[in-house]
DNA sequence: CAAAACAGGATTAGATTAGTCCTAATTAGA
DNA sequence: TCTAATTAGGACTAATCTAATCCTGTTTTG
């Protein structure tokens, strides 16, 4: 676990950006994992965690697939890095607390904490609607 | 690769805090990896990449060990997770560009740039000195 | 009811992290 | 000058996590 986003959060990216393209089409995985060269099964993967996220929205059966459920400048990268990896920290002491052994108190742990938040504001200011322009 | 600081560099960082707490004294591997409950081989390994990034000096021998080489104040986050974890950056596209198969301009990777930069500039602000008070 | 789609648990392969082992090289001190 | 304490560093192993696949089930259009 280094500093650094996953390939799965990369294709989520790519893959809110397809929708974004499509202007409210219904798009089957098939259609993203073959635009975005993403492996179909881990597409669909990576389309049900941005559903149950509420960032996507599902249709099933025939004619079904996936239509983006809020608009551009309503997605962060914050968004898509949560759904996928869940909640940020720099360090697993920021939300668990118990994983720090050297109790009661390390001087280290409030700057994680610090920064932590601040990567989460960042990535929370970087909304769709700026890409596109 | 999730956004996190392995548990080497924590590591890494609780050696720093325990030199910076001897006050120039030289201290061996055994005394560190005893006091701040590291493995001896792999504090071992830690405090070689210390030394290399310049952060604490190298006695061999008998009475060797190891001593800081910068004040406190010279010391941040940003230079132990650079020693032990090499350059930062939030997805590989940012320092390898070839990585990026979705060429030739992903839209994204700007904010990658802007955003590895916000974080490298965050933990270089953190410095051990403040850590004191 | 058949075919096209999503849902989701279980499993596997590959990469990375965490940690070990072993054999030097160095040096203080008997 | 020999020995013990110590760092240097390459090679290796174990454990964990990431990336990807497989399989079975459910939904829905026509």
């Amino acid at each position: 676990m280094a500093i650094q986003i996953t390939k799965e959060t990369d294709y989520a990216i790519r893959c809110i950006l397809y929708l974004i393209g499509m202007n409210g089409q219904v798009c089957t995985v098939g259609d993203i994992s073959r635009e975005q060269s993403i492996p179909y099964t881990f597409a669909a993967k990576i389309m049900q965690k941005l559903a149950r996220a509420g960032l996507i929205e599902s249709v099933r059966g025939v004619k079904g697939g996936f239509v983006l459920k809020r608009r551009p400048e309503e997605i962060s990268l914050l968004d898509i890095v949560e759904a996928i990896e869940g909640p940020i920290s720099m360090n697993i002491c920021v939300l668990d607390r118990k994983s720090c052994d050297r109790q009661p108190r390390c001087p280290v742990h409030p700057w994680w904490v610090e920064i932590s938040e601040v990567l989460r504001e960042r990535l929370g200011e970087f909304t769709f609607d700026r890409i596109l322009k």
